[in-house]
RNA sequence: GGGAGAUUAGCUCAGUUGGUAGAGCAACUCGUUUACACCGAGAAGGUCACAGGUUCGAGUCCUGUAUCUCCCACCA
């Protein structure tokens, strides 16, 4: 007769088992891919590949994170136990403006030091040390998730083997002639000091007058702005070709007096001014918006700097605004204006403000030589004309890659329609820098704009350095997510030609927000399908955002999250993981609540209650019948539950973890603890042996093989559910599998599906 | 300005291909010499935003309306 165990005899207590059952997993060497044990004799010959998205190195774990890691952990759960061999490869990111600039907030609030009192060297030192500390927390972090990740794999984002990844694509594409050098008018940050790219930028709608005024009182045309401090830097003017007002001014140049300034603006004629908006009439300054750069472009305009990167007014604005803030210079242009009685009228309005997504400094329009990567230029792939636009869309459209859910594929090609050349230089020291190199006479380096005149410097773009000592390397550092478009394979030794590049290329799945699909999943797509010639990934599966009771993304500086982390102490991580997954589906946002976590808490100790209550039911059971040996009826539940079984493996192999989640949990719960057992109790009572002789030999024995037919059943449905939950809950399965496992079984995490 | 999504019980949300409206939480009644009060049984709660249409049949498909949310965009 068994004894039951003396620890299911308490409560479960989820903190108390589950570092110790991580632990247990990781020894076992079951994350790694090439530890896996073999399947009926078998060795596994289906490959199944996640990377990790990589959370900054910086971050501590937040619910998106904690949303993220579940649906992985389950469907790697999942897959290694049907068989798969499989592979879940973690790694951080570096995230570079964000760690150097909190790493140089740090200095300055500690020392009092700004990044060029350190130098480049220092600040790099000191960045990198903090990365590695913080790069421990949230592994951690991760790991107390239950992650089955492959730790033996770890990757980051500004590793050595990345950064080789990293020149060896930049070179190609350098070759190919997709990355060129430029001068554009660029997004500026004037706080975090540095160009962003257009997806870096958040529009912020704020209030703002909108001023119609003119230049000077024998300039014949009026203009509208809501910036009229950067009107001193107008060269033109454009109307409509069609405007009957102004047709007799057009190709006339006139020189006014403005704002303490001489400025020549020509009138022109262009296509892309609105008529009926404002005068009708557009000041163009080309130095400082995009919009106007283009009218350049296309009328060979000349152009003037009148904010310089510190969102300062330049020499060139003239002595009433240099130096001044913009937001000086502003009111000091309507002052100007109104002395001088040329302010016509006042509007408020709404605008939309560009801010920067990592700093929240207010973008400004500056031109500057920087990096690009060509997205509409015909290149030759692998013997096709191609452009980059076009191996994105590709990708998608014949259905290599396939997106979850699938409207996100008509919001990536009208992204991928918009997409303006991508710039990838940035002026943060903590990053990849760029593999360029020019000759040290020919280059005069100087703080921003003299580069304009060194585009003719003599350049060498390599894997290594150049031979001799005459070449200066380029400042800039690439933006972050280029190295990430490169995750999928460089995460797995490319651009070597390695073993797990061949059997996990392309992943199987990539799994992660659907507010990263630009930034992020377009440009994997990109990477891959330019050097590879593979897509990255065969799935895309968007999670939504995990958003507060009042429908608020979780954020630090809101204050209003929920710390997953708490969370785990307080409920246990199988709760969390519940509650992250119950009713989620893809592409939709979740709303996460404290009462969620508690209710599966509830369940996790309901399986160790039921858990207890079968063992101690069936410890006199000698010999458990298999399942063709029980009763009809007993038959019957079984079929039950493996028609339940094979709808939550249909549900977890098409993505919907979210009602295979809510299926066993309601079998479990309402099916098997609530009715079976309850039936299979009476049946186990009524086979006890009784002390009256009343009963027939024949019904006595008829009493016996229903009461072991119904042990049987209990243990059979119980071992099979614990099976069937473990992606979900891995600790209290697991932990339960201990007590209840055949001794020829291995671990469950290892169990056959 | 363009695009996408949402609207189902008091609250938060599920609802595959059209086939008798579901869960958790909250509230109500009853039960418990007991695997589990981190429990069980029961009842209550819904014109599935609104108006049309297709269909034997619509929460689900189509058209329109309203409200909310999000994304994209160089209207100065």
């Amino acid at each position: 007769m068994k004894q039951v165990p003396e620890q299911l005899l308490k409560p479960f207590d989820a903190k108390s088992v589950e570092a110790e059952l991580y632990k247990m997993w990781e020894e076992s060497g079951y994350f790694n891919p090439d530890n896996l044990p073999l399947v009926n004799g078998q060795p596994r010959t289906e490959n199944y590949s996640i990377i990790l998205p990589p959370p900054n190195v910086t971050g501590t774990l937040h619910c998106g994170h904690a949303l993220m890691l579940v649906i992985q952990d389950i469907l790697i759960r999942f897959k290694r136990m049907q068989g798969f061999n499989t592979l879940w490869l973690p790694g951080t990111d570096h995230a570079s403006i964000a760690t150097q600039s909190i790493v140089e907030k740090k200095i300055s609030k500690e020392e009092g030091k700004s990044r060029h009192d350190l130098g480049r060297e220092e600040l790099l030192k000191r960045v990198d040390e903090f990365a590695k500390q913080s790069q421990e927390t949230i592994i951690k972090q991760t790991k107390a998730m239950g992650a089955s990740l492959d730790w033996s794999r770890l990757a980051f984002t500004l590793d050595e083997k990345r950064n080789l990844a990293v020149r060896t694509a930049f070179k190609k594409m350098y070759d190919d002639g997709l990355i060129y050098r430029g001068l554009r008018a660029i997004n500026w940050d004037p706080k975090g000091q540095t160009t962003i790219s257009d997806d870096e930028i958040v529009s912020e709608e704020k209030e703002g007058v909108m001023y119609t005024f003119k230049y000077s009182a024998d300039f014949p045309i009026a203009i509208s702005s809501t910036r009229p401090e950067t009107k001193v830097g107008d060269t033109a003017v454009a109307v409509h070709p069609d405007d009957e007002r102004y047709k007799e001014f057009i190709g006339k140049t006139f020189t006014c007096d403005f704002a303490g300034n001489k400025i020549e603006v020509k009138v022109i004629a262009d296509h892309h001014v609105d008529k009926e908006f404002g005068t009708g009439a557009l000041g163009v300054t080309p130095a400082h918006s995009k919009a106007d750069w283009e009218i350049k472009e296309r009328h060979d305009l000349p152009m003037r700097i009148v904010i310089n990167e510190y969102a300062k007014m330049t020499e060139d604005a003239g002595t009433l605004l240099a130096g001044k803030k913009v937001t000086e210079a502003r009111e000091e242009v309507v002052k100007w204006l109104k002395e001088n009685n040329l302010l016509i009228g006042e509007e408020k309005t709404t605008q939309q403000i560009p801010t920067a997504e990592r700093t929240g400094g207010l973008v400004e329009t500056i031109p500057k030589m920087q990096w690009f990567v060509a997205v509409n230029k015909k290149f030759n792939h692998f013997g096709n004309e191609k452009t980059l636009k076009d191996l994105m869309r590709e990708a998608v459209d014949n259905g290599e890659t396939k997106i979850l859910p699938d409207r996100f594929e008509r919001v990536y090609h009208h992204w991928i329609n918009d997409l303006h050349d991508w710039c990838i230089s940035r002026q943060i020291w903590y990053g990849h820098r760029v593999p360029v190199w020019y000759k040290k006479e020919s280059r005069i380096k100087d703080e921003g704009l003299s580069e304009m005149q060194n585009s003719d410097t003599e350049v060498y773009c390599g894997i290594n350095p150049p031979e001799g000592n005459d070449w200066i390397q380029d400042e800039d550092t690439l933006d972050t997510w280029f190295s990430s478009a490169l995750w999928t394979f460089s995460t797995l030794g490319w651009p070597n030609d390695t073993i797990d590049l061949k059997k996990f290329h392309p992943t199987t799945v990539m799994e992660t927000g659907y507010d990263i699909i630009f930034f992020w999943v377009a440009r994997m797509i990109l990477a891959s399908k330019y050097l590879l010639n593979e897509t990255p990934f065969k799935t895309v599966y968007l999670h939504g955002l995990v958003r507060d009771m009042q429908n608020r993304k979780f954020s630090k500086t809101l204050g209003n999250g929920i710390d997953p982390l708490e969370m785990i102490e307080k409920y246990g991580t199988d709760a969390l993981r519940m509650a992250l997954v119950v009713g989620n589906g893809a592409g939709n946002d979740t709303k996460l609540s404290e009462d969620k976590i508690k209710a599966y808490k509830h369940f996790a100790n309901k399986i160790w209650n039921a858990t207890r209550f079968v063992l101690e039911r069936t410890n006199d059971l000698e010999k458990e019948l298999s399942v063709n040996e029980l009763t009809e009826s007993h038959q019957n539940y079984y079929k039950e539950w493996t028609d339940k079984k094979s709808e939550i493996t249909k549900d977890l192999e098409e993505f919907r973890l979210g009602q295979a989640t809510e299926k066993i949990y309601d079998f479990f719960w309402h099916r098997f603890a609530d009715v079976i057992i309850e039936e299979m109790k009476k049946e186990i009572l009524q086979g006890a042996k009784s002390d009256e002789d009343v009963r027939s030999q024949q019904v006595e024995d008829a009493k016996q093989i229903s009461k072991i037919s119904a042990q049987s059943l209990l243990l059979i449905l119980l071992r099979e559910q614990i099976i069937t939950m473990h992606p979900f809950i891995p600790f209290v399965t697991e932990e339960v599998w201990k007590y209840i496992k055949r001794d020829k079984d291995d671990l469950l995490m290892v169990t056959k599906w």
